[in-house]
DNA sequence: AAAGTATTTTTACATGCGTTAAACTTAGAG
DNA sequence: CTCTAAGTTTAACGCATGTAAAAATACTTT
């Protein structure tokens, strides 16, 4: 299993007898190659142990065949389903995908765009930072290359596409579910760590005054900005449930990890969340995260369509990327949500 | 905004009237240049935009400043974690990080590693698959780079570093403090999707039959080894407690993903699980999951220390790393867990 | 001001492969 | 058996930077 190693096409093109010229356009596309070239290189090449230099290849070509992704947030299954429907589509297109987090730090963020740059990426696909982050990074990508937005929109940017969900059609259809079926919802509102937060704030406030209803948004007066939705839906409550406030109210959580907060609260003061009964407590999410199935009482939500979101992504990108210099409109593609009715609503 | 592009040093030195191979030394090092040039360059540097051809640089050194990491599946935020903390450890050092998802496909492990190789990363970090991958690819990148395994180990490779949790003294003290506590516990194992499921499944054993206990393993017939670890743990124990079986046992899961599904399960039997009641259900897990607080009951596990680990592999490669091509004999570094007293058990 | 040192510039070669043009082989057609 | 087209080899240049040696310059020190 010692088999001989070579590090360069030359000598590979000696140990094998065949020309330098001819073995490059094999590694581009064996169909470049004459039938019979094809069967001696393939013989030579598992006699010994060789393969092309990635900067070497990468430099010269015109295109790199690498995709670059941004996400800003590792730990939460939203984002690691979004990139795996990303790095599925990518694979299947033949790209490689490079993938950076930006760990919520716009200096982060920044430097993996360089990075992406100074690689030459063929395009780009980024899950935005919030309010924090520098939208130059965003148009500068834009300018010098193929790129998406996508999951979280900063809306003064014209001239930059976005998939992601529509969040005035999924909030404002599970805000008019929770006002059908029990009291007009609570809005509990996630940290602000990108653009979606208010977008569903304001999507609920919307839907609600269209219905007549009154909007009530808690959990905003804690603006520190970090990951931790579970800690947050939990303490709010924690702190409303421990007054007597809201024991039998609907509410609605800005996401899943925020409701599985709200439901942990909820059972640490003996209340029990559910469809069933009439003017009792019911709890809903959004995102339908993996774990929505799982939890006492299951928590129904409203479902991004993550794999369509990372589809749409990169085949919106590649189109970019194939149609060179044509000037295009901006192409902004929500799609839609899908309600989940489980037991905690 | 628009600063004039520069695409390459030739045209920077140009543009700022500092020789190339100055610039050069100050892109690898500010350092390696006067004071003054600095300044000249820094001043010039913004009046231009210009970043380095990164497959250019990286050609040419010796080193490329970059590691590869390869983890299994991305989708469970023990791994998302796991990843930070090298990322974190990374980054602190001054090196990039390439992340690579096998997606638990053995092919597209070995691609990883191809690339990486191809790449001429500084050094690699794997998470393995588990039985189906090919061990050939973790003795080829041993072989070739300065090397760690990371979490699950093929204990058959007697010449690759491994970090990683040690699953006798964590299993093994959950299993003895279930027993203190309670009734001698059931194991619910895992689908083996790597070497852990049956390292725990062990470790359980051993210290069962240490403790004088007859040991009950269940949930090994579904041989289907994917990630739905939540489902499985549900639909076994859906299938017990259908039967009135083991509804006052004490049942540590494999890992936590498992025991949320086990929580569910009991759930919907309308079962309690519980640390107080003597000789009523207790469910315990392993890794300390994130949303072991927040589930109901919150989650008694024991916790691997992901951070430590994360570092602990990056420190070791970095240290192969250094000491060039000093035989060194195999590192094994296991790390103890520790018990997470909640609620379920 | 002269000598000595620290930096920088010049010059030239190296990296591994893409790419092109011209010369050369080979195989199939007539 | 000659002609032709397809494919291959040879030879040479290009990519954007690293790197090393020698020459030139700037800055300190006495």
């Amino acid at each position: 299993m010692t088999k001989p190693q070579i590090h360069t096409m030359e000598e590979l093109s000696a140990a094998i007898g065949v020309s330098r010229p001819t073995l490059s356009r094999y590694f581009q596309d064996p169909a470049k190659v004459s039938r019979s070239s094809v069967e001696r290189i393939r013989r030579g090449l598992e006699k010994v142990d060789y393969t092309p230099n990635f900067f070497a290849t990468r430099m010269n070509r015109k295109t790199t065949g690498m995709i670059g992704v941004i996400i800003p947030y590792l730990n939460d299954l939203f984002f690691t389903r979004l990139l795996e429907s990303i790095e599925r589509a990518a694979m299947s297109a033949g790209y490689t995908v490079i993938t950076q987090c930006s760990h919520s730090d716009p200096k982060i963020e920044m430097r993996a765009a360089e990075t992406f740059l100074s690689m030459s990426v063929d395009g780009a696909i980024v899950a935005p930072l919030g309010n924090h982050s520098d939208l130059g990074v965003y148009e500068r990508l834009n300018a010098r290359l193929p790129f998406v937005l996508m999951d979280s929109r900063p809306k003064s940017l014209t001239d930059v596409d976005f998939i992601g969900t529509d969040h005035v059609q999924s909030t404002g259809m599970i805000t008019e579910y929770l006002c059908r079926v029990g009291g007009p919802p609570v809005f509990l509102a996630m940290p602000r760590v990108n653009f979606n937060a208010r977008e569903r704030e304001n999507a609920y406030i919307a839907k609600m005054q269209e219905l007549g209803f009154e909007p009530v948004v808690i959990g905003t007066e804690e603006i520190r900005p970090d990951w931790h939705f579970e800690a947050h839906g939990r303490a709010v409550l924690d702190q409303h449930f421990s007054k007597g406030q809201l024991i039998e109210s609907s509410i609605l959580c800005a996401n899943d990890r925020v409701a599985i907060g709200a439901l942990r609260a909820a059972a640490q003061h003996g209340l029990e969340p559910g469809a069933r009964r009439r003017g009792g407590l019911r709890i809903a999410g959004h995102d339908d995260y993996p774990l929505c199935p799982f939890t006492t009482p299951a928590l129904t939500t409203i479902a991004q369509d993550v794999t369509e979101i990372g589809q749409a992504a990169v085949d919106r990108l590649l189109e970019k990327l194939r149609a060179e210099n044509t000037t295009e409109n901006q192409v902004i593609m929500l799609i839609d949500g899908t309600l989940k009715i489980r037991e905690s609503a």
